[in-house]
DNA sequence: TTTACCACTATCCTTTTGTATACTACTTAC
DNA sequence: GTAAGTAGTATACAAAAGGATAGTGGTAAA
């Protein structure tokens, strides 16, 4: 057989590195419920039972938990207001909409890889 | 408080069957080995062991389960020598490369939410 | 004959992730 | 007083993912 070709040590240490960032950004789309999160949040502000009816099969544990994660990565904001009842709104933040590219490149590899996939069985 | 903008079920019908190619692009990429098997392929044909060494921490029932999820999907091939010992050699397919441009948006915004993170963090 | 290399597989165990269900605290409407 | 709506939390459990360790079957070198 032909040798195979050699790794260079240099360039698979600068690549491990560049392992990390892109673990980052799978990290904060993880999860079963992380997604439709943030696209019902793409489609305006939200309430907490608004969103629970929206994302069907989510539990109020998951939602809070999930919602809680994406605020701490300024993705998601949480405001407050004191009317009565006490109502929460969610917004995705400027930033949490610069997931709408990375978005839709997974979408578009998605769609690509859907067909392939039928099309091969 | 001001209203919520209403949610326009039509559009979120729509939104949530094209959530479902997001979530196989994601898939492809998903758990914690996929990443650097597909990276460590990206620069050249490897065999079993040579992977194993180059992925720190893998486990070879994990490298061997992994490999064969990424051969369902087409993105990497599998070839035996029938030398002696018998070598079996992983490359990323043509369609593998094409996650290349996937993982490099992935890891522009991951590059930027790092860099955002520190600050503030 | 023991060791080592090749490419795995099998079993058991732990950790992580997600589910089910009930509960808190407050106010309004019936 | 009881239900319903606001936004959650607590506890216990099940399922999925991953880790540790050992074993398979072949060759070949020491």
């Amino acid at each position: 057989m032909e040798k195979t070709k050699e790794t260079n040590p240099h360039t698979w240490g600068e690549c491990t590195k560049s392992i990390l960032p892109v673990r980052d950004a799978l990290e904060v789309l993880s999860g079963k419920w992380k997604l439709p999160i943030i696209i019902s949040l793409m489609f305006g502000n939200k309430r907490f039972s608004q969103i629970a009816k929206e994302v069907p099969g989510i539990t109020d544990k998951m939602l809070s938990k999930e919602l809680r994660e994406l605020e701490s990565n300024d993705l998601v904001k949480r405001t407050v207001y004191d009317s009565i009842p006490v109502v929460v709104e969610y917004s995705l933040t400027e930033y949490g909409h610069s997931l709408e590219i990375v978005i839709k490149t997974l979408r578009d590899w998605g769609v690509a890889h859907r067909k392939r996939m039928m099309v091969e069985g």
